[in-house]
DNA sequence: CATATATATGCAACTAGTGGAATAAGGGAG
DNA sequence: CTCCCTTATTCCACTAGTTGCATATATATG
């Protein structure tokens, strides 16, 4: 349950209402770990609920009323208490990479174009943290320097997908993969 | 539903029960998708039901019998399917830098402790992807180059962990925490 | 002789996360 | 004036995946 602790750790930088903490997901720590406001909403009734988080309703004129929820000392106490649990790295989980290894049975040509594609994702997804990073490259906070650093692992993450796409992309051109089936060659074998 | 696809890319080479299904995952396909063989049972009798593979009771002298798996046309028609839909990159998910973003609230001798064992487990898996690449390394069929790819992505992957881990811990090594503390300093600046 | 391991399949209960709809009010574009 | 967007919250059905258990039997290890 670790949507708990993001959305602590939102909460951390000062007291939000559901909607604050599902936008502030959407433009930084939702970088790292994405949820719906649906689950967003669920889960902070439920900090509430176990006291990591005080809730109050705010009247708002013109607009619906807030409820604006504040981080606990137990909830800073969880906090803490989970950082310093043994934290297990996070699996490469990738379909198309399965589709590596089915490669004799699918169709290369929707590989090209999805490596193509993924090029592009990848360069988009580059640029933003790049842009989100040099915001902050000057400070030298604490705080900012956490920042700068998830913010280079993802830099590092897309640079190396585009870089590898690329060379997947030569790898497996149409002229490569004809050589490749002509090395191991099955039903050309009785074609001749 | 892409565990559906992963275990008909384990049924494109060739006839499997599911216990042989879920022992390729733990030692090949699941690099990149993981399943638990409850789930994978469940999977295959869908792929049954749906008419995506044959399924075929085999008795065994000594052992429990086997329900032996054959992908079907229209299973192998989904899998080539399947690779022709546009495929969205995997999204960067990982709790510890969630932690970064709340690095002022948790414990940063926790942090340092992660990324000691980071370092350990992405050097080990490294190590694993390199050793299943060097097994493929002088082939050239199709069906290898892929494999290959595949774990050239695991073998960047947790090389730039390992390479980040490291950096990491200089920056928020004891001292320099401390400097980065006076620069801003909040309590401190009433005890002086 | 007891225990562990490998083979082999499956269910039930649970947790996490998705997708969509409902409600409600104000503001801006056409 | 209508339509859509933004703000703001709540709820429900659904899918995917995990955990743990139950059931068998044969072989190897101690």
């Amino acid at each position: 349950m670790a949507l708990k602790y993001a959305i602590l750790v939102s909460l951390s930088e000062g007291p939000k209402s559901g909607y604050d903490v599902a936008k502030q997901f959407d433009e930084s720590i939702g970088f790292f770990w994405r949820a719906r406001h649906s689950q967003i909403y669920r889960e902070m009734g439920k900090l509430r609920d176990n006291g990591l988080a005080s809730a109050e309703e705010v009247p708002q004129l013109g607009k619906p009323n807030r409820i604006v929820f504040t981080i606990s000392d137990a909830g800073r106490q969880a906090l803490r208490q989970w950082s310093l649990e043994p934290s297990e790295p996070p699996e490469l989980k990738d379909h198309f990479l399965v589709q590596l290894y089915g490669i004799e049975t699918i169709d290369i040509e929707g590989v090209r174009q999805n490596l193509l594609r993924r090029i592009e994702r990848h360069q988009d997804r580059h640029a933003e943290y790049v842009m989100k990073h040099k915001l902050l490259e000057n400070s030298q906070s604490l705080s900012d320097v956490g920042k700068q650093l998830a913010l280079e692992v993802g830099m590092r993450w897309e640079w190396e997908w585009v870089d590898w796409c690329t060379q997947a992309l030569e790898r497996l051109s149409p002229e490569a993969v004809a050589k490749m089936t002509n090395i191991v060659p099955f039903e050309q074998a009785g074609d001749r």
